[in-house]
DNA sequence: ACCCGATGTGGATACGTTTTCATGCATCTC
DNA sequence: GAGATGCATGAAAACGTATCCACATCGGGT
């Protein structure tokens, strides 16, 4: 009933041949013509799959490459996954998916778990500053940054959105038209956009007006709420990432602050709803699918080599949440 | 320099016990209180990791679980994948990710680098009919379907929201509020909701105002426009999807058919950005974490069993998007 | 006093693969 | 023609673990 799989030794039986030639032949090793043909097609004949079981103890790692996310729900980190999925597979290797909550223990375990594994490349978004990775990296876990790069760590090559350029596009942008009191609404780990924020803004920065946030939409939603609420008097908002302009719509729908007319919205990310927003979001689009590919291309030919980094560019997609600065609300 | 990872070994002779025993000790066998101290004492002090490697291919599975998603950019399977991962994570697994793009061939695709990884346990939003799971589930793979269940396997335990109430109490509030030609916008693998469609709508049902679409954005967009343009009688709609419902927002937009004055617009799954919308989209919410946790408690803790599947309830959340039937379009 | 069962223990084996090493054979060089 | 060189090949070792089996020890029952 139930049949063992057929393993090398079965095929090199069937073949006539020993198992290290047919392990040769189908690892792209030497071997004859005609013996390369016959173990083929008796490969072939038998369904033979190779057990990845003990590939993985001979060469003591497992092929698959992990991936690190703070949160899968959200719909960047999504696409991101995508990307890496789409160039996983074309090299046919399987991607071992683990959520961080931006939460520098839990990544600390998935860590663990993925070197139990015997896991030896990684793409991460890392949560903290990256203390964390010290010691598995030394373990020469071939490791690549995405979407963030960890502060210290700046041996290993990261891919990422050139947040400097968006936000200071953004910026230009939001000043051109006629606004002077822009807010900043940040998230966790983004100390990229925040100091570019502050170097585009200049003299003109309020950091009063800067406001951060945890990772989850509560916290998002009270930043937003708080924001609007303690000043009155600023005329635009640069949100540091979807779930940040969620909050912030929803905030301003709450509190009545009219969007464009008396608040500019620019959010980090273009997302599918950012068109179906009333007004349609003013969005800072980012290759979120690529920034993944990218990583992944990176993590697999990276054959000792320890290659730089990529900066990948982001694009302002005017919509209808920014508009001249009218006059700014009344304070109560 | 590079120095090996300890082994089970090196802790058998730092504990003056024999290898046996350390494994015992390890996977909870019995032994005497002081020799288990003994071990455990030395493993922690040696950081010991048992190697997955090993303990895979000596009992010929890879502890892991599979998770094949259609899209994991959809917000809906990012949840979905989300309580997934909460469960494997409190179950210690790890789980290896693979995006099925509803296509049936690279599903096989994907089941089959699963199998040859050795994972024995799958949990799949199955894309067909499931002709393609019949070969591997016979070897003997622990599979559960979530959000759809494919039809002919039946053997197949299945986590399902549960779609048919979802739409009868969706058909019931829109013919409540006087609606007789109501459209579904349909996608793949979802026999399920229509036929539950067309039993709730009964003699009222036109066969012309069911639509299908596949899982592309583009294909969602043209169904619906499609449908928008070509019957203007029509009333209200019941999207099959987020991405339907996306879709059908944006298709009204474009076609500047106001909702919910001139059209009644529900939509399957609650999505963060139904609430940002406007009007605010009425929408059958799924526990869509749920499922995915579910999914994999049953999975996990199928030891031999055959568990009877899950149904769970959805709820119908009234936002803006339906009013009365007003006066249908005008015909131009 | 003897036997028997229960219990704790360690040696040995097997899991499926890749890789090293030695061997045999054919071809080339001087 | 003898030695050197190259190539195809198979036997064997190794990876780290779990489990089978044999053995020893001990306690209690007859």
């Amino acid at each position: 009933m139930s049949m063992r799989r057929t393993t090398i030794k079965d095929v090199a039986e069937a073949a006539g041949v020993g198992v290290a030639t047919v392990s040769r032949v189908l690892s792209g090793g030497s071997a004859s013509p005609e013996t390369r043909e016959r173990v083929l097609t008796v490969a072939a004949q038998l369904d033979y799959r190779p057990s990845a079981l003990g590939r993985n103890l001979r060469q003591q790692r497992s092929g698959g490459i992990g991936l690190l996310l703070p949160d899968i729900t959200d719909t960047f980190y999504g696409r991101l996954a995508d990307g890496v999925l789409a160039c996983a597979r074309s090299a046919g290797e399987p991607v071992i998916l683990g959520a961080t909550g931006d939460d520098e223990e839990r990544e600390g375990e998935l860590i663990g778990m993925l070197v139990e594994q015997g896991v030896d490349r990684v793409i991460a978004v890392p949560s903290g500053e990256g203390e964390i990775w010290a010691p598995t990296l030394r373990a020469g876990l071939t490791t690549v940054f995405a979407h963030r790069s960890a502060g210290g760590r700046d041996e290993v090559p990261s891919v990422l959105a050139d947040d400097r350029a968006g936000v200071r596009t953004a910026i230009d942008y939001l000043t051109g038209l006629g606004h002077r009191r822009i807010a900043y609404l940040g998230g966790p780990g983004q100390s990229q956009r925040l100091t570019a924020f502050r170097q585009a803004l200049g003299p003109l920065v309020d950091e009063e007006l800067i406001v951060l946030a945890r990772g989850t939409r509560d916290s998002a939603y009270a930043a937003a709420a708080g924001l609007f609420q303690h000043r009155p008097d600023l005329t635009a908002v640069l949100a540091g990432g979807n779930l940040l302009g969620e909050a912030a719509v929803l905030a301003a729908r709450e509190l009545d602050v009219r969007v464009p007319r008396d608040l500019s919205l620019i959010m980090f990310d273009d997302v599918p709803w950012a068109e179906l927003c009333s007004p349609p979001l003013t969005v800072i689009a980012q290759p979120a699918r690529d920034i993944g590919y990218r990583a992944a291309e990176l993590v697999l030919r990276a054959g000792g080599r320890r290659p730089r980094g990529v900066l990948l560019p982001t694009e302002l997609i005017v919509r209808g949440s920014c508009g001249p600065r009218g006059s700014s609300r009344s304070p109560r």
